[in-house]
DNA sequence: GCAAGGTC
């Protein structure tokens, strides 16, 4: 049997399709989905890995002995070569401890003095994917051949490697090959597979010293940051190759806005013409830099009644059609659309699996020759929207793409792959496809042509100037709308033509420091720099926003996150700057090319950083006070009204839920309950008392903004009659169900006036206007309420048990699951399927 | 409890 293994499940169907003469037999070892086919009567099977299926680690149980000369022993008793170097006591220790006490403080179960030693702790790799591997070996196990048919580039060979690695345990005698293709083509896979070559050790080597270093560098100081201030656990300070220049990026960028010196000027508009034709334009002198200057323009105008046009001048500028989208680029187009990096690549990895885009992780922005164009727009004419216009492209003859500069060939570039129906797709979903159908459409497009005019209208000798923008020809944008401004239409004018002028205005403003990273804006500023990888810079910049180094969107800095950049920008700079990243593809192209080894290039780095830890450590204390500032700063809500001391927002040690507190605990005991939500606090206190607000936003709601004492009027809510209480009504007695705020937690709920006696009560949303119903729950007889928030009124029964949930829930589920088949698009090769969601009751009841 | 890189 040849067992050919790929870094994708998709990979290994495709491939057994292109090999197979008829239809591949998909089968399936351990759970691992494998395609099994015949050529010139050999048995062959392919098996895609998930990626990476070993993965690096310091050996966890390695002890440093007096009895093996200080040599490290692992619990097996295996002796493992010291790579302490001599310049280093050998370390009595072992490099990981359970937790500890030290002055009476819980210090986690690493230690400062640890980290030289495990800058040169010894790195094993340990199994990450274990059904995968236990399904590959059981494959190799009965093989006589072995094809290595990984993505064709570094970490693929490193994949192919490591899955070479586990097959030679169970199989060290079948011959092994390695497939080298670029694009999954008919053509491409069969030229691969009839001319096999070696594994490339060498690059694989050169993937391992990625690995190691990016473990050995981002563990050491990691741990650095982490315990340097301990916060508790879950409190990790992270720091990385990729992630702290990036953070690096945000933060000078907030350093040159705090640098920046606004300079005011002045601006003079005018009104010209009659309603409804009339117009502005802009004195020609933009900027008045001096206010003085701008009130002589001011002057000589005042008295004016008419203008004279001038001048009008036309240009007409052909604006060309947009290239195809890779990853970088859609991720940027879909910020500006509102969607963060991250989302989308969720979002089309969902697409994908469902068949109606291609491939999302490319680099390529060149279509190449095997894809159909034209049976494409044929394809997505069964979208009624686009019905019109691919009709008309398809009437114009061949179809021409436009071409991106960057044309690698393992990928397409990203393109609709069939049609979406907009009712059957959720909103997020149909928004990106959208995206993406339309952007192809645009790049077989022709260029638009868009007119600009530019009139001068002179009033008592001072220019005044209007832009108007109108498009000649539509070209692309009559289907790709996208990040255009709109057209700007002047009314007809002439050249010596008089117009009315309706007066001038003066207004003040003032210079714009340079605007912070959008996150599209930062994904193309890291590939500039060669920052991350287009398949995991969104999730470095989600990193960033998990540890709470930076906020909000456009992207800013925390006290925290400038922090931890100076106090590494000081004493470790190597971390913060993407040379390190330059430098180590260099050394990755020499280990690739046999100049280095990877153990030279790996113990270089190692000594490297323990001379970073040479100046870290010395200012523990520095680095402590800075961090704990910078959180301090970070979690100040506003002064303590009883003490005086900071109020600070925490989180409680043992729920883990929000509250806000005073810094003087356990001497000041002021707390005060959170709603649910992400909070921050604003510097604006409240109107009504005085006391700070907080800026709340539930899930999937808009913020609000509360003032933080529950007993401020601005958090009063009138007790609201929502109907008869049916327990009691059983009872025959007449009772009333009531709704109020319980303003120690901020819980709204509703409870029968007779409490004492009646425990009948039901949970409330806990904000959005309330307001009673005469209707009752036919369900369970509760009274139905009408909650009013930002996504509009809901009716809802309040009953947490009401039997009617349930069935409501079930419809609800099965509904989904129609939806999902019917939206099955009717391709012919649709990919595997995704398991549906489950829906999490607990995000839904908000 | 750490990184970054694959992929789901």
């Amino acid at each position: 049997m040849k067992l050919v293994v790929t870094e994708k499940n998709i990979a290994a169907q495709k491939i057994a399709d292109l090999l197979s003469v008829g239809k591949p037999k998909a089968d399936k070892v351990y759970n691992t989905p494998v395609y099994r086919f015949q050529v010139d009567g050999d048995e062959w099977v392919t098996i895609g890995l998930r990626g990476h299926i070993l993965e690096p680690d310091f050996m966890p149980s390695i002890v440093y002995k007096k009895s093996s000369g200080w040599q490290g022993v692992t619990a097996e008793g295996e002796v493992v070569p010291a790579h302490i170097p001599d310049f280093l006591p050998k370390p009595p220790f072992k490099t990981k401890r359970k937790p500890f006490k030290e002055d009476g403080v819980e210090m986690g179960a690493w230690k400062m003095d640890a980290l030289p030693y495990l800058a040169y702790a010894p790195i094993e790799k340990k199994p990450k994917e274990k059904d995968i591997i236990r399904s590959l070996k059981n494959l190799a196990k009965k093989s006589d051949e072995i094809i290595i048919a990984t993505d064709f580039d570094r970490e693929g060979e490193l994949i192919g490697s490591d899955a070479l690695s586990c097959m030679k345990e169970v199989n060290d005698t079948a011959p092994v090959f390695r497939a080298r293709y670029s694009a999954i083509t008919k053509d491409e896979i069969q030229h691969a597979f009839s001319h096999l070559v070696e594994l490339d050790n060498d690059l694989a080597q050169a993937g391992e010293s990625r690995q190691d270093i990016d473990l050995i560098w981002g563990a050491v100081l990691t741990r650095y940051l982490t315990i340097v201030k301990f916060a508790g656990y879950g409190n990790v300070r992270s720091s990385g190759r990729v992630q702290t220049p990036t953070l690096a990026l945000i933060v000078a960028r907030e350093r040159e806005r705090m640098a920046f010196v606004p300079e005011d000027y002045w601006v003079i508009k005018a009104r010209f013409g009659k309603e409804p034709e009339d117009f502005e334009a802009t004195h020609a002198m933009a900027r008045f830099k001096a206010e003085a200057q701008a009130n002589a323009v001011m002057g000589h105008v005042e008295d004016a009644s008419k203008g004279v046009i001038s001048s009008i001048e036309k240009r007409k500028r052909t604006v060309a059609a947009p290239v195809p989208f890779n990853t970088t680029s859609l991720m940027a187009a879909a910020a500006s659309e509102g969607l963060s990096p991250a989302r989308t690549m969720r979002i089309a990895e969902s697409l994908y699996m469902d068949g109606y885009i291609s491939y999302p992780r490319v680099d390529n922005t060149v279509y190449p020759e095997s894809l159909d164009l034209e049976g494409t727009v044929r394809k997505l004419s069964d979208v009624a929207v686009y019905r019109p216009y691919c009709q008309e492209l398809l009437s114009k003859g061949a179809l021409v793409a436009t071409r991106g500069k960057k044309e690698t060939t393992d990928h397409p570039p990203i393109h609709p792959t069939a049609a979406a129906d907009p009712d059957k797709l959720g909103a997020p979903e149909w928004k990106l496809y959208n995206l993406i159908a339309r952007r192809f459409l645009a790049t077989l497009s022709e260029s638009a042509v868009v007119e600009g005019t530019k009139v001068t209208i002179d009033v008592a000798s001072e220019p005044f100037v209007t832009r108007g923008d109108v498009l000649v020809k539509p070209g692309f944008r009559a289907i790709y709308p996208y990040g255009l401004k709109k057209d700007e239409q002047l009314p007809s004018l002439e050249e010596g033509q008089s117009v009315d002028f309706q007066g001038a205005t003066c207004t003040k403003k003032q210079t714009e420091p340079p605007a912070r990273y959008s996150q599209g804006k930062l994904i193309q500023e890291m590939e500039k720099l060669g920052l991350g990888t287009k398949a995991t810079r969104h999730a470095i910049i989600e990193r960033l926003y998990t540890v709470k180094y930076v906020q909000n969107d456009p992207i800013e800095p925390s006290q925290l996150g400038i922090a931890v950049c100076d106090a590494l920008g000081k004493f470790a700079p190597q971390i913060t700057s993407p040379d390190m990243t330059a430098t180590l593809e260099e050394d990755m192209n020499k280990i690739a090319a046999g100049e280095k080894s990877r153990k030279d290039v790996v113990d270089l780095s190692r000594d490297i950083l323990h001379d970073v830890l040479d100046e870290l450590l010395p200012h523990q204390e520095e680095v402590k006070d800075a961090l704990a500032d910078a959180v301090a700063a970070d979690a100040y809500v506003g002064p303590c009204p009883k003490c005086g001391k900071d109020l600070q927002l925490r989180a409680s040690s043992k729920t883990r839920s929000m509250f806000i507190g005073c810094a003087g605990w356990p001497d000041c005991d002021v707390t005060y309950p959170l709603p649910k939500g992400k909070v921050e606090a604003l510097e604006e206190k409240c109107p009504t008392c005085g006391m700070p607000q907080i800026k709340v936003t539930a899930f999937r709601s808009k913020p609000r903004t509360l003032c933080i004492d529950p007993n401020c009027p601005t958090n009063q809510e009138p007790d609201v009659v929502v109907g008869k209480c049916p327990t009691c009504a059983e009872k025959g007695l007449d009772k009333k169900l009531i709704a109020s705020k319980n303003p120690r937690t901020l819980k709204r709920f509703i409870r029968c006036e007779n409490y004492e006696e009646c425990e009948t009560s039901y949970p409330l949303p806990q904000y959005g206007e309330l307001t009673a119903t005469e209707e009752t729950c036919e369900h369970c007889g509760a009274p139905m309420v009408i909650v009013k928030t930002a996504r509009g009124p809901w009716k809802l029964c309040p009953n947490f048990n009401c039997p009617g949930k349930e069935k409501e829930a079930e419809e609800k589920e099965a509904k989904a699951a129609q939806k999902k088949v019917a939206a099955k698009p009717t391709a012919k090769k649709a990919p595997a399927k995704k398991t549906a969601k489950k829906p999490s009751p607990k995000k839904e009841k908000e």
